[in-house]
DNA sequence: AACACTACCAAGCAAGCGCTTGGTATGTAA
DNA sequence: TTACATACCAAGCGCTTGCTTGGTAGTGTT
């Protein structure tokens, strides 16, 4: 019973307990490498008693990976309604999800990136359409951008580049360190409009 | 005996055959979901004759990374070795990682990302030195473009969101689509010293 | 002819895995 | 007081796993 931090929007009923659990464990070991016996020690109980809250072992894996994207959908949909420019909007999301994947849900997110394929092909298909309209928030916001001519490159290029560089970061970047989540979202944002686009580029 | 297409830079002793058949089951099933009863059955052998060749599984996951980073080391030194002006330099450092990634030694590449954390500890630390190796030729570089003001941002940061940018192209980039590798290899580059910096930018 | 080396097979062991089973304690509501 | 649901335990089943063992066929060398 070595009690795991909560992930950020999940509860702590029994089941949100063992769902925080396997996140870290997921995250620090991967999926395959981390037991129903490794679950169960953390949140201190029988691993058979597992069962009890999920079929098997994979359904937790995707509740995991099902809870971290509704809730940091909701997240971009709040950042993009909290600004009107679109530079501003895509600035927000940068913000949202670097907050998402080295912040308050940082396990969980990190299972969706790295243990995605662990999950059958029916399962993958139902993430992919919750993903979906995550990457349509994106979209729009690119799209707009490259209307108002901010940028030449295809939008659903620029979007897999920003997916790259942001998704990256749980590898590296460090929150105690000098730069911060804004400062780097900023540096990301320039990547996409150009570093004269915006009038206080420092 | 389904017989694996050779991963550039690795020969076809039997051990070679072993080790292109292993790059190409952990790239597609993950390391932990690849048995040596998989491997075998590629090459042909009975799965108790693989360990003729290797102490343990673990170690042909090493082999597979080893050979793929020294491979690669040596594609990044050419890159430089032809070009004299920093950008030029880049845009060839560029496109032999993606070629690295996305092309002839894919499979190996793709290993060497997902499946870092199942070496242990000292396996780790022994791929990590190689590694800085092949990350050094990028800095030098960078510093260079830095020196030259050709971008803002810390060279470390920067190598970071390309790392991120041509690491991610595994999940989405398709030669055979309109985007070449060259064609994407120019718009990273862009994201680094912006889109007007080059005489030719289209 | 004798030896040694490489590359393999056939069989199977011990450990660890996800998951099942039958049962118990506690709380809540009729 | 009975009835039912939730949350769990103790034990262990059946299967898969990485790996070991003892042996064989083919090749080259002296």
């Amino acid at each position: 019973m070595t009690q795991a931090r909560a992930v950020h929007g999940i509860d702590d009923s029994p089941r949100g307990r063992l769902l925080s659990a396997a996140a870290q464990l997921f995250r620090d070991k991967g999926y395959e490498r981390t037991t129903v016996r490794d679950i169960a020690a953390v949140v201190g109980i029988q691993s058979g008693s597992i069962f009890h809250h999920f079929k098997t072992k994979e359904e937790i894996l995707f509740a995991v990976m099902e809870e971290v994207i509704h809730f940091n959908t909701e997240r971009l949909r709040a950042a993009i309604a909290a600004e009107n420019r679109p530079v501003e909007r895509l600035r927000a999301l940068v913000r949202a999800e670097l907050t998402a994947i080295v912040g308050d849900t940082s396990e969980a997110m990190t299972v969706l990136v790295t243990e995605w394929r662990c999950l059958n092909a029916d399962k993958q298909r139902e993430a992919l359409a919750l993903r979906d309209i995550y990457e349509q928030l994106w979209l729009d916001v690119l799209e707009d951008l490259h209307k108002e001519g901010r940028f030449r490159a295809d939008p659903f290029i620029m979007r897999r580049l920003i997916t790259g560089m942001t998704g990256w970061t749980h590898n590296w970047f460090d929150q105690s360190r000098s730069l911060s989540v804004e400062g780097l979202a900023d540096l990301i944002v320039d990547r996409v409009v150009g570093e004269e686009s915006e009038e206080g580029a420092a």
